[in-house]
DNA sequence: ACCTGAACACCGTTCAAGT
DNA sequence: ACCTGAACACCGTTCAAGT
């Protein structure tokens, strides 16, 4: 219905810059994203952007968004408590495993109000595992910083950085190390497995919190 | 024995200029970091420093060396492999603490020339506690893995971030949530008992993988 | 109302020129 | 050998001018 648009540039609206952005970003690199740059992906001036975005960091910060939208980031509808929350720590390392240009930014905390339902629905999760009061919030806290800190490292800089912390390891010159670390895809499949350990380790210290009776 | 240095500016080498960036990033963070402003500290056009450092990178790295050197990270010597390498992980935890502005930077790879003993320690006290093998190797990771992601975590962006996750907490509208996080201070300490218990956690899952015979 | 183009302040980095 | 100063390319951001 539209008369003419002017060679197939879309419409700017601030749903389609955030996506543009995040093809750019996961391309390209955090780094390489420029205001200029993504104007000529857009076919429009980089100046434009700022009818629809405050700053450079909330177009990030939409792109963000996007990306949890996109990724399918959310609590399985079935399951024990435990394993619905797994369910749910493991869909954000997913959406990181897909995204990684994404993992270092996440840090960084702003106001959250896109996840606050998620975070809700963990609390609730612990809360039938039988935790309550400061119990509840410091396991929901290691729960939070251990599922953002691990994919923060594991993936920032993926995949060039796979062979980075394989030249790192094997300068150690121990046996056992450099015979796991032989080739480049070892990396990411000891980061899998302990990331797996971890998390049942953590999930596992949950549970013999709600089982003992001191609760604040 | 010096003839006449010119206004109180000191010798230009490496270590000094790093001692400089470490100071100037502790006070006013990574981003602030500029060449001329450096420049501007130690009496000197800020391009002099390209004479000591390849890159604006390279001076980070250094200044990062020096924070762990001044931070006195690692293993105490004294104590129970589990004790040992508690104290390692801790005593990192309390270099970012005092250093949080360099909690983000941690997370991009580096070859490791420096840490590598620290590594190579790690390992034998894991191997002291009866790993070996690849369960060697990926309960190493877990507890690397753990320690800079929390690390990151909990201190990038602090002391100013506290507000920030706090009012995020309490934007979810949980009752106990909203009791724990009355005031600022709980941030830290919350953050503070769930790295604990993630920790002791983790430890436990390496000496139950000790235990068990499966290995490789 | 929305986009363009020029402009501004500020980066990291290079390099010829000074001493 | 080491530092200075000018210069370059490139950022994010602002704003008057166009349509």
């Amino acid at each position: 219905m539209a008369s003419d648009r002017t060679r197939q540039r879309p419409v700017l609206t601030r749903e389609v810059i955030a996506d543009q952005a995040l093809a750019f970003i996961d391309e390209h690199g955090l780094e390489a994203l420029t205001l200029t740059a993504l104007g000529r992906v857009m076919n429009c001036h980089g100046t434009a952007i700022y009818r629809h975005f405050r700053d450079k960091d909330e177009l990030v910060e939409a792109a963000l968004g996007r990306m949890y939208e996109v990724s399918g980031v959310g609590i399985p509808p079935k399951g024990t408590p435990r394993q619905r929350l797994m369910g749910l720590i493991r869909s954000l390392r997913r959406a990181f495993a897909q995204h990684p240009n994404f993992a270092l930014r996440n840090l960084t905390l702003h106001e959250e109000r896109e996840t606050a339902e998620l975070v809700a629905g963990a609390l609730a999760l612990l809360e039938e595992m039988g935790l309550k009061g400061r119990n509840l919030v410091v396991a929901y806290q290691m729960l939070e910083t251990y599922s953002i800190g691990t994919n923060a490292y594991d993936f920032a800089g993926t995949p060039e950085g796979w062979e980075v912390r394989r030249a790192s390891r094997r300068l150690v010159g121990h046996p056992d190390v450099d015979r796991v670390y032989r080739d480049v895809g070892t990396v990411a499949k000891v980061d899998e497995a302990a990331f797996e350990m971890g998390l049942e380790a953590l999930l596992d210290a949950c549970e013999r919190l709600a089982a003992s009776r001191s609760h604040r």
